[in-house]
DNA sequence: CGTTATCCTGTAAACGTTTACGATACAATC
DNA sequence: GATTGTATCGTAAACGTTTACAGGATAACG
């Protein structure tokens, strides 16, 4: 059925070594028998099977990339940057999403057995899985997630932007009661946010903020913010663990005839499009979320190349951006 | 470097073929020697290699879906339904945003050299393309896109609540003049939007609608409107290619302190969870994204594992939403 | 004409699996 | 003891490619 290299060289009449040097552009080859065999390519409309040539080549030409699941715009925009680069670079992109699956550490394990390499993100997996597989010898590349070993990785800045958004809060507004929203065991970049929220609540003597479990939907702030409401009295600022989850906060505020930010202040993170536009606009910070992926993927393809393991962490950095939402006239 | 069956085989003293036996459970193995092999392949963490096992058995163990791009929450949807569905059935995922370039058709063309069968959403490549590759014999199931031969097909609804909505925005509001903001040249589930809400115009005696043509991210939308303020008159309801627009097109109608929907109506379509809670909300379409990449995967594995090829074209019913951007009190 | 260099092309091995087939050993049956 | 059957395991081919190597033809040179 599949038209294959021998058919091409029968049509030909010449060997497979042949018709495999002038697919490739390789060794001397008759401008006749080059004419000949292209024309068997182009009738047959031979295209080499990868499968064969990544078994010879030992390189699959494609990279794995592992996501705890697809859910909103920063997924998306990781997912595009590391895309986009991996083609330009000639690299087809596996996608795997965990979804807090039990096998996922097999998923995995079976996904870097089809990869040159792969970028795995936040808590998808547990690190001995993931160094179990970096020392088989596939190259991996960790994005927005603690480090394991002296794997590279790439993430976006949080202890300093949160640092000034709670500083922004407690010295420009004044508020001293905070509740955070997010779970800080699930991703890594929330785990650093929940961290310097903490410290910066220590350092000025406040109350520990209040910590409400919840994932990272707008359903779940939604949720998240119901429990809270039938808690007794609000914190005066509800810190998000991202925009989606400020949006859920918003509705069962407005539900509950609560006014933002008159009543209480409410904060999110990542800085997605629709944040400006929502009433009142979000406070947030702004991710360079397709540079990670960018990133990501040049430094894994940079080591699979070259087969440079040098040992670098890169940080890039997030942008504060005040709007009303915690008080500001913007 | 990489631990292979022989290295196994090797060390547990038996054959090759001894160890895929047991790797794969299948043939008679005496228990002594199949705990020899286990032991060999957990010392060794021995790994089958997808390719060589790709290679014997003819199949790659892959879907390939090929996306317009990656922008939003739609296509987040239809891949999470689709990544769900495949690695459910063991496949892995294959992902390729054409973003119109030029070399797409090469691109497509040469994923499809690495997967068992494909998703094609969209106006990602031309007919003549995905007939070639349908024609060297692997299945291509398309998503919201027109039909090719009797290529089998999933897509969400258009139509019906297209006419639905003009109906009511005509009827129950009595808008007579519109502008549609899109490029039904770009996605087919636009085109059928966009038809439809002509033929209802014209059966109802209105003015042409307007088209102003734009991509469907939220800036697109922005100058859109931008550009649509300043061609004078402004029609009494903007019909958005999707919310993400609407959304742009909300905040240009903000800036220049046009109130919706006294002013003017507008409306979306996909429903996206801050439709709902956007001021004032959006009304809007609601499609069943994942459901559309679940039925897409669904379908294609079917095809790939039964080679029934029957022709069949699955559309899924959409659900008109109905709240306070045009002019009802929702 | 003999030697050598150059150009072209074919043969065969290799990549890592799976599996049909055959070989061996042993038990069971007559 | 000869025959047959069964359980176990190894040999080798096959999948589709790339490429080192060798071989043959032709041209160049003495």
């Amino acid at each position: 059925m599949t038209v294959t290299i021998k058919n091409v060289a029968k049509l030909a009449g010449v060997s497979i070594a042949t018709v495999s040097r002038v697919q490739n552009g390789v060794g001397q080859v008759s401008p006749e028998t080059k004419a000949k065999v292209l024309a068997a390519i182009r009738q047959l409309n031979y295209v080499p099977n990868r499968i064969g040539q990544a078994l010879q080549k030992q390189r699959h030409g494609a990279l794995g990339i592992v996501f705890p699941d697809f859910s909103g715009p920063y997924y998306g925009g990781v997912l595009l940057g590391l895309e986009n680069q991996a083609v330009t670079a000639g690299y087809s992109v596996l996608v795997l999403a965990t979804h807090r699956r039990q096998e996922s550490a097999r998923l995995i394990t079976e996904l870097s057995s089809r990869v040159d390499g792969m970028v795995i993100m936040d808590r998808t997996v547990s690190d001995s899985t993931i160094s179990a597989i970096a020392d088989s010898g596939i190259p991996i590349v960790l994005l927005a997630r603690s480090a394991i070993g002296d794997l590279p990785s790439v993430r976006s800045e949080n202890q300093i932007p949160a640092i000034e958004l709670m500083t922004h809060l407690t010295k420009d507004h004044g508020y001293r009661s905070f509740a955070f929203l997010g779970d800080p065991q699930i991703a890594y970049d929330v785990t650093e946010r929940w961290r310097a929220v903490n410290k910066v609540a220590h350092e000025q003597n406040l109350a520990r903020p209040k910590l409400i479990r919840c994932g990272y939907r707008q359903q779940d702030g939604y949720q998240a913010a119901q429990k809270l409401l039938t808690q007794g009295t609000l914190p005066q600022c509800l810190l998000c663990a991202n925009d989606e989850v400020a949006f859920g906060v918003y509705q069962a505020l407005r539900e509950n005839n609560i006014r933002i930010p008159d009543e209480i202040a409410v904060t999110g993170w990542d800085d997605i499009p629709t944040s400006e536009l929502i009433s009142p606009p979000l406070t947030s910070v702004q991710q360079p979320t397709q540079q990670l992926g960018d990133l990501a993927a040049q430094k894994l393809i940079q080591i699979i190349e070259t087969e440079n393991t040098r040992l670098e962490n890169d940080v890039l950095s997030s942008r504060l951006v005040l709007r009303n939402s915690c008080g500001c006239n913007h």
